[in-house]
DNA sequence: GCCGACGGTGAGCGAGCGCTTAGTGCGGCC
DNA sequence: GGCCGCACTAAGCGCTCGCTCACCGTCGGC
């Protein structure tokens, strides 16, 4: 409940911006490939396999291996960032948009674990520009975490000694789901979604 | 303070167990390499010359760039492993004892944070044998801390309504340092293992 | 019914990979 | 002082990588 659309368990693939079909079908399989078994260890003849395709298609759809990475990281974080923007754009107190945000940030890294694999692990194969612009994006991410923090503690709702470390614990603690969480575990993505936003709410001290 | 040794900011490296001299060169050459690229993207080329050796050098200390990967994985958790296990066998509370594992564990994913790096994040790189050992041992680092917090719980000292997903939590938090920290940021290892502390026990319900 | 555009293929290039092997220089022991 | 053992090197093998290129089938427009 809450960013609606898709709060499925399993992993739907929501690639519907990326057309023709085919390119969205190598960038479903890269994804895939590189949450598996890393941007380097994956070779495009493998990407091209998944997508049902000749090694040499992929190169009429992405000039390079490092542009299906780029494409793949630059929509995840966009994604990303959407989530918290509209958990952090809600009405209502600081400690329930904090709630909400950490919930629906926590379902997306667990219920699309491979996509959030790649966008937050793979980061440092990109080269020197498409990190920039990346870690602009991780900027922006950072500060609507900050803000709500911020908020909560200028409304009184929550005690927080050091703001800039309390927002870089909670972010951390919500990304590294992405590299623990599995399907075959005892928890749903709502669990964990459940779970985080109250431990979240303990550390800023809130109720 | 506390797991005593070396708290050093820089990074000293403690590998003396590891002889003869050369092969102890090789080894910490390929931690900074596996740190800074990943395993994949490492060459063997690029150990033996951070060495100051010749690509075959390599060979005669270690089978295979994999055994690398084992031995450094393997090191690096008995030491996280003996970090936690000397917290948690500590005189006093188990507020004390928890705030105490944290901020050790934290002072050493941030000080040794490319030992840190390759230990967390390049597991997935071992053979399957190799990786069923890690494993073993992440197993027992997860109980240590769950005892810890079991212990709180029955005391009386903390309050948590779900003790497997907490200690997860909370090993997670503490891992992740090692993916974010910086030498060059604001905070010295100390710092950040003083402001976890103070946040896992606010997670537990402590106080 | 032919034709051009275009998404796709098979084969393969040059480079760099992990790892091997034949040989070299040097320190210690009789 | 001669020789053995061994840590180390130079060269290179076989392979796979990212990527390219000449070619091909299909499909809409006239």
């Amino acid at each position: 409940m809450s960013t609606a659309e898709e709060t499925t368990g399993g992993e739907v693939e929501p690639w519907e911006e990326v057309t023709p079909d085919a390119a969205r079908r190598l960038l479903v399989a890269a994804v895939e490939a590189f949450a598996e078994r890393g941007y380097h260890a994956t070779t495009t003849r493998d990407i091209a396999g998944r997508a049902g395709m000749s090694p040499a298609a992929l190169y009429i759809h992405y000039k390079t291996k490092e542009e299906l990475l780029h494409r793949i990281s630059r929509i995840g974080h966009d994604k990303a960032l959407d989530i918290l923007r509209t958990a952090a754009r809600r009405e209502g107190s600081a400690t329930r948009r904090l709630a909400d945000a950490v919930s629906s940030f926590v379902r997306w890294h667990a219920g699309r674990r491979t996509t959030a694999r790649v966008v937050q692990y793979e980061l440092d194969a990109l080269g020197p520009d498409a990190r920039a612009e990346i870690l602009a994006l991780r900027r922006q991410v950072d500060a609507e975490v900050r803000g709500i923090i911020e908020d909560g503690v200028a409304a009184g709702e929550f005690d927080v000694l050091d703001v800039h470390g309390t927002t870089l614990a909670v972010l951390s603690l919500c990304i590294d789901v992405a590299r623990w969480f599995s399907v075959d575990g005892p928890r749903t993505p709502e669990e964990v979604g459940a779970l985080y936003a109250d431990l979240v709410l303990r550390m800023v001290g809130a109720e």
